[in-house]
RNA sequence: GGAGGCUUAGCGAAGUGGCCAAACGCAGCAGACUGUAAAUCUGUUCUCUUACGAGUUCGGUGGUUCGAAUCCAUCAGCCUCCA
């Protein structure tokens, strides 16, 4: 055990520095005694820490609430620690046997190889690959015998397991608990005690199963991980945890404009948050934007053009940032056409002597996607052709090639006959 | 092994023989307004039909009835309790 007094000033100063990078928008860290030891003898070994990220496999598409935790990654990387991502195929293989088979699909060693690999394309826009080991969990689960099983589950008691959130809740409810369900904190847990990971990052959510890995570690006679806790960001609607089945995500390998657009789409009362755990800006400009914001010196459409222009830059670079923005004025708050319009083909087997009905055309050019739905939407004035508004749902037109065809604000298409 | 309950549109949830294409909330879409695809307000949200109107929906199937989301039978899935 390293002694504080032992260690010389510099050393003293580095981790006071490293501790206050890693506290930085962090819900909670269990214990921080602990990690101060940690990281004390890291400077002095010069040796990295290990940080361990768990990942569900069933779902690679990483979006911005998801980057929450890997900006803390690429922290403790800039920090000169190692990152050790887990893809949790074995938790993924077995699948879930509740019955409900869309909420957790059985997936193929293909489908995880696959996904995988999406994660590690999307997963490198932010961390460094050099300081990051990727492990599936199936290397050390798969080979426990059913005894092992029972050996690790003796570990626990129901009690314990009970002391989590939402077991607890749905007990005290009535509601089922599979057995099953008992074993994935275990697993989660098992990956510590493999891995010697000496930091697990997750949600706030995930604390009992970050806690787990102590215990089992401890249980293993291995040195315990800390748990670093960080907040759950909340989605578009403002309301509920940023998730894919929820609709309310900015992904980030989404197109450009989609980012952009989607990002001016979230609440001003969150725009902070989203600033400071998600974006890569400095302490000092999140500083000044809290600041400006409060007093009202900055505007808060601007910020939030800023934010979303930041959200593109991080994932698409500077200039697809610019040519967003500039989608966005025009599209959205000058209500022009875009600069670029889809070019859509209309079979000529649609055409009636070179005429159509609007409700046809649009249904035609993919615009909407029933007679009944572009019905109500010339109804409600959404149509305009050649920025000309169309009001009439059984107007015939003679479609030239060229037409722009716009339904809202947001689609738009060129007709090309053919 | 036994007893009971549940299954309604994208989600949540009313409806228990005709007035039900089915209340309401959320989400979605559109319009107005604006500071933005924020907020707010309004409209709208099964399909086909130029209109009138028509067709298919309430876990599946088969019945009863002039008429069923509503009653009966049966099958499936989900849940609770007792043993």
């Amino acid at each position: 055990m390293i002694k504080w007094e032992e260690l010389t000033r510099e050393q003293q100063s580095e981790v006071e520095r490293q501790l206050e990078w890693i506290r930085r928008g962090v819900v909670e860290i269990v214990p921080e005694e602990e990690l101060k030891h940690k990281i004390a003898r890291s400077v002095v070994s010069g040796k990295p820490l290990k940080v361990k990220l768990g990942l569900d496999p069933s779902a690679p598409d990483i979006h911005v609430g998801h980057t929450v935790v890997l900006q803390k990654l690429r922290q403790f990387q800039q920090l000169g620690h190692q990152v050790q991502l887990i893809i949790g195929d074995f938790t993924g293989r077995i699948g879930d046997p509740t019955g409900k088979s869309e909420t957790r699909k059985q997936l193929t060693e293909e489908d995880v190889k696959r996904n995988a690999e999406t994660y590690k394309q999307q997963i490198y826009k932010i961390l460094d690959p050099k300081q990051t080991e990727v492990y599936y969990n199936s290397e050390w689960l798969s080979p426990l015998t059913f005894a092992d099983v029972v050996e690790l589950s003796a570990k626990l008691t129901v009690a314990r397991m009970l002391e989590r959130d939402d077991f607890s809740k749905r007990y005290a409810a009535g509601q089922p608990i599979h057995i099953h369900e008992f074993f994935y904190p275990l697993m989660q847990g098992y990956d510590s005690v493999a891995l010697e990971s000496d930091i697990e990052l997750g949600g706030t959510d995930q604390k009992f199963n970050l806690l787990m890995g102590r215990t089992l570690q401890k249980e293993y006679g291995k040195e315990t991980q800390i748990a670093i806790m960080l907040p759950l960001l909340e989605g578009l609607d403002g309301v509920n945890k940023m998730s894919k089945s929820l609709g309310n995500y900015i992904g980030i390998d989404e197109q450009p404009n989609e980012i952009y657009g989607k990002a001016m789409s979230i609440p001003d009362e969150l725009m902070v948050k989203y600033y400071e755990l998600a974006t890569d800006i400095s302490n000092e400009e999140l500083q000044q934007l809290r600041e400006g914001l409060a007093s009202g010196a900055v505007h808060p459409r601007d910020a939030k053009m800023r934010l979303a222009g930041t959200f593109v830059r991080m994932y698409h670079g500077e200039a697809a940032a610019q040519e967003a923005e500039r989608h966005f004025v025009t599209v959205f708050q000058q209500r022009a056409l875009p600069d670029e319009i889809e070019e859509i083909a209309l079979p000529a087997s649609e055409l009636d002597g070179g005429k159509i009905r609007i409700v046809k055309l649009l249904v035609a050019l993919g615009l909407q996607s029933s007679n009944s739905e572009a019905r109500r939407s010339v109804q409600q004035g959404a149509v305009r052709i050649n920025e000309q508004r169309i009001d009439d749902p059984n107007a015939e037109l003679t479609p030239q090639d060229g037409d722009i065809v716009q339904v809202g604000k947001r689609k738009f298409a060129k007709v090309k006959l053919g």
